[in-house]
DNA sequence: GGTCTAATGTGTATTAAGTACATATTTTCA
DNA sequence: TGAAAATATGTACTTAATACACATTAGACC
């Protein structure tokens, strides 16, 4: 039986509300950017003294009265000022310690925004895009957090237009194929890239060319219209 | 920056504390069987007025001082008696009114056992295996995470050995078919189905043969002593 | 304007994986 | 001994994944 029934009285009632209701709940966003070809990760210095130096993903305390979903939307939003952000859930962390200010079980999501669409004031709070491969140590398990969400992007990049999302709206398609790569961690074959891309439907040819370039340009595409994230 | 830093003085801190540490969690086991050639889910009357005479998954709410995958373990044990038992985490469900008795966010985890090889009191509390197809309505939005669950299942079982949890230690190659079956809901081919596990690795022949058929007996095999859950 | 540079754009042959499909064999039962 | 029912098995076809080479183009420089 769970203990939220059969109470045997009110007084007892209470004992479980005062036992039970007292964990606390986060969201942490990994927001994923693409700079400098390599994968990047928005992330904040901890202002925990436990954690002095290190960087933290950026999360909050869920709200009393807040679905989870939104509270990721909320941190998002705050943080980047950008709004209808393609967002995941992928799981929840609960390690009894993993904060030291008590009992804060948290959501981890990911998020997958073009650094040059948004301005956010990186001189504000010490917040900053980091290379992945930079982050050896983070605060919390915000590591552990960070392998987990790009663990999931990987297995989705081929099912579901995700990447595009890190990209300007045109881009080419070296662009692409680079921004797969580091995300696999691993060089793939050009040709082979454009035809699996190719039979998804997920481009659409701008007609423009690439410029300033000191090569032959190559062609600019867009996401298609219709393609879901 | 998150409410759990920066207090301007202690009686700050308890106001915070006292605000957000109170949601509670649980943890809902999808509990998968399979029998009569159907897959089932153990669940247990709702002894909530709310939802009376409706069905639920096992749950429970998280203690202080446990681990969620901890606790999911525990549900497990106190309701099967059954130990090392596979069990994933899926996602956490968080909408703010899915639980009348207050803010309880649950995180979902299924799990498969052999209907036959552990001894549960089904006359005990309700307790009951229902085929999947029978439980339309469910208490709570416990519908939705037996779907959720049940998809991220079906995304699993030809990535890795999940299925031969649900069988026997030995059964026919026909038995496994079935079950494949009834988890993907979509009849396969037989020389298909048996080449596709072939490869894999995760079977070896006992020598054994079926008996009391009514017809050609088929090899008996048990699952290959390396194969990783 | 000719040449160099550097990257674009493209196709085919091979291998692996998935799908569709039919017949001989073995056991039990009557 | 024959009928019933399911086992065991192989091949042709299609689709997806991989490996790999060469002609083309725009810019930069002289």
């Amino acid at each position: 039986m769970t203990p939220l029934t059969n109470f045997k009285s009110a007084a007892a009632e209470k004992r479980i509300h005062q036992s039970y209701f007292k964990i606390a709940l986060s969201v942490d966003c990994v927001i994923f950017g693409y700079a400098e070809k390599e994968l990047q990760v928005l992330v904040i210095k901890s202002d925990l003294k436990e954690f002095a130096g290190q960087w933290s993903l950026l999360g909050d305390l869920v709200r009393p009265e807040e679905n989870i979903d939104e509270a990721s939307y909320r941190v998002l939003e705050e943080r980047t000022g950008l709004k209808n952000v393609y967002l995941e859930q992928v799981q929840a962390f609960g390690e009894c310690k993993r904060h030291p200010s008590g009992r804060v079980v948290t959501i981890a999501y990911y998020s997958l925004i073009d650094i040059s669409n948004h301005k956010l004031q990186l001189n504000d709070n010490d917040l900053s895009w980091r290379p992945i491969r930079s982050l050896r140590k983070m605060a919390f398990d915000h590591r552990q957090i960070l392998d987990t969400c790009l663990q999931r992007l990987r297995e989705q990049v081929f099912e579901k237009p995700l990447l595009f999302n890190l990209l300007p709206a045109k881009f080419a398609l070296r662009n692409l194929q680079e921004l797969y790569e580091s995300v696999l961690g691993e060089v793939l074959d050009r040709r082979n890239f454009r035809k699996k891309i190719a039979v998804k439907d997920w481009l659409r040819e701008t007609g423009e060319l690439e410029r300033s370039v000191l090569h032959r340009p190559g062609r600019l595409y867009t996401r298609q219209a219709g393609s879901k994230r």
